[in-house]
RNA sequence: GGCCCCAUCGUCUAGAGGCCAAGGACACCACCCUCUCAAGGUGGAGACACGGGUUCGAAUCCCGUUGGGGCUGCCA
């Protein structure tokens, strides 16, 4: 690609959490920029004011933190450019793109109710209103001709002008509305390539409208109107877009429950785009490398969680151990140097520190301390960094996210292990579970702790009543853990240790005991 | 309703007229491995929406149909 360097922009609005959507937006933006050397901007469209709160700007910036998507420029935030807008409004206004209208909506939905094209009707187009309080300023829309998008995903998308309405550009309080405000900041930070959701395709020929209307009245200059590139929409089972009220979209929700950065990074480049040959789990540096907006795919892609899950886990299991164990340290021992949002992306992909930009400007919230929602079962005093690193080798290769991991070990840490009922019942139901956990009390007494030896010792308590060793351990599994699924038994006795381990075969014996046999 | 976009296994996708009796990945099924569960290995089932063209030849190009979706706010 020849020409400036890209300049490309995320320009999420702050109406509550970051959105898997804008994630993927986000990160087409940043692929497209890194891979071309170009700069990344991230402007904060905040023109509504009711609808921009600091806390959801802190969280988008995080989120891209997380990602490791550090803009280049920015935040800039759009509200605090309201007179450069109000001066471009001026310059149309005077150029006479503009005019003034006065209905109100009930007024244009009454007049309109049986036109054949929808929406606003020119009313005021030539009554040669003067602006002023109460007035909005709608766009001239020339009745003839098309405008076209040349878009990189799609190719040109035609739009008959007639079929556009004179849009609004302010409000009649003044207030420049998205499209215009839009318009205005892309020209003002030269962008070069808008990339963006399929939704805002039907939008663009408007904002081409304003752009050469600015260019005519030598708003700003001339400038060079940018390449359009639309990406699929993100979809839901139904296939519908994905909605904040009824579709888990927040990207806060994958953090906490112990996704990965490099895997939700790695997950979200794979919807509408593919690296090239058969392999899916790629480097960042192979997605900046490879990644092309002509290669985007044209259809709407559904969010599937099942693929992101599998993507994570082999992330997890990659990790050297050190760095799965403190990647876990959030969800296992939340108070032990919490490392920041920020943290378990740099531990997993140092490379991602190196990438330059200048560091947020004032007001941009820095990564705060972050963990989960919820805090591990156990009491924080029980648990043990020492057992919990002797374990992990064996949670890694189980788990699917960090946040299965306390599940997974809560036995070690607990005064008494969690009793799954389900589990539970089919020990009772089990004739020989009584004198297995006998047999294993008797043995586990006098035996050597090593892993190696308990397994042996088990075989032996199984040969000695005549059961496989899949049968012998279950009893003792559930007497120990509480469950029937867990890491390797013997690891795990190993780690216990044998006071703990005997003490709760012997529960579980008068367990079975009591008269009902049941918790 | 109007404008616009889209259409390959259940899902994400590869596929730019012959290399495709359509490849990979997730999910699913079976087997192997195995102290449970995973992981891993091997194998299996599974798609070009439909109809017309164009062409020696079409998943790939064109038209139509059907089906999905987006937009249609003085929200962004």
């Amino acid at each position: 690609m020849t020409g400036p360097q890209p300049r490309v922009r995320f320009a999420p609005s702050p109406t509550g959490y970051f959105h898997v959507g804008s994630a993927r937006t986000s990160l087409f933006n940043w692929l497209f920029a890194r891979q071309q050397g170009g700069t990344f901007i991230l402007r904060i469209e905040d023109t509504d004011a009711e609808r921009s709160r600091p806390e959801w700007v802190s969280g988008i910036l995080s989120a891209m933190a997380w990602l490791g998507m550090e803009p280049d420029e920015g935040p800039f935030f759009q509200s605090a450019r309201a007179d450069r807008h109000r001066e471009a409004i001026d310059a149309l206004w005077n150029g006479g793109f503009l005019y003034a209208c006065d209905c109100t909506r009930e007024a244009v939905i009454e007049r309109t109710r049986n036109n054949a094209v929808p929406g606003y009707d020119g009313f005021c187009r030539d009554r040669g209103l003067e602006r002023g309080p109460g007035r909005a300023l709608r766009f001239r829309v020339p009745d003839e001709g098309t405008t076209v998008v040349h878009d990189l995903v799609r190719g040109d998308v035609e739009f008959p002008n007639a079929s556009m309405e004179d849009f609004v550009c302010a409000k009649s309080n003044g207030q420049p509305l998205f499209v215009f405000a839009n318009v205005v900041d892309d020209r003002d930070s030269a962008i070069t390539h808008v990339i963006r959701g399929e939704d805002l395709l039907p939008s663009t020929p408007k904002g081409i409208l304003l752009w050469h209307a600015l260019d005519s009245v030598a708003d700003g200059g001339i400038r060079a109107l940018p390449r359009f590139a639309h990406l699929p929409m993100l979809v839901n089972e139904r296939r519908q877009k994905l909605s904040k009220r009824r579709d888990p979209v927040a990207l806060e929700l994958y953090r906490d429950a112990g996704y990965l950065a490099v895997a939700m990074r790695n997950y979200l480049a794979l919807l509408g785009w593919s690296p090239p040959g058969d392999q899916e789990k790629v480097d960042v540096e192979v997605l900046i490398s490879t990644f092309r907006l002509e290669d985007v795919h044209h259809a709407p892609a559904f969010f599937d969680v099942q693929k992101l899950r599998h993507l994570n886990g082999e992330y997890i299991r990659e990790l050297s151990l050190d760095a799965f164990v403190e990647a876990s340290l959030p969800w296992v021992a939340p108070d032990q140097g919490a490392p920041s949002i920020a943290a378990p992306q740099a531990a997993i992909a140092p490379r991602e520190t190196t990438s330059s930009g200048p560091t947020p400007p004032p007001g941009a919230a820095a990564p705060t301390a972050w963990r989960p929602p919820t805090d591990p079962p156990w009491p924080r005093e029980r648990f043990d960094p020492a057992a919990f690193r002797r374990i992990a080798p064996a949670v890694q290769e189980r788990v699917t996210t960090l946040g299965e991991v306390p599940a997974m070990i809560d036995f070690l840490f607990l005064v008494d292990p969690i009793i799954d009922p389900v589990s539970w019942e089919k020990v009772v139901a089990d004739p020989n579970a009584r004198s297995v956990l006998s047999a294993a009390a008797e043995r586990y007494a006098a035996c050597e702790w090593v892993a190696a030896v308990l397994h042996d010792e088990t075989r032996a308590l199984g040969d000695q009543l005549g059961l496989k060793l899949n049968k012998a351990q279950a009893p003792i599994r559930v007497a120990i853990t509480g469950r029937g699924v867990g890491p390797p038994l013997f690891e795990s006795l190993e780690v216990l240790g044998r006071d703990v381990t005997l003490q709760r075969i012997r529960q579980a014996l008068d367990r079975l005991s009591s008269s009902s046999g049941t918790l």
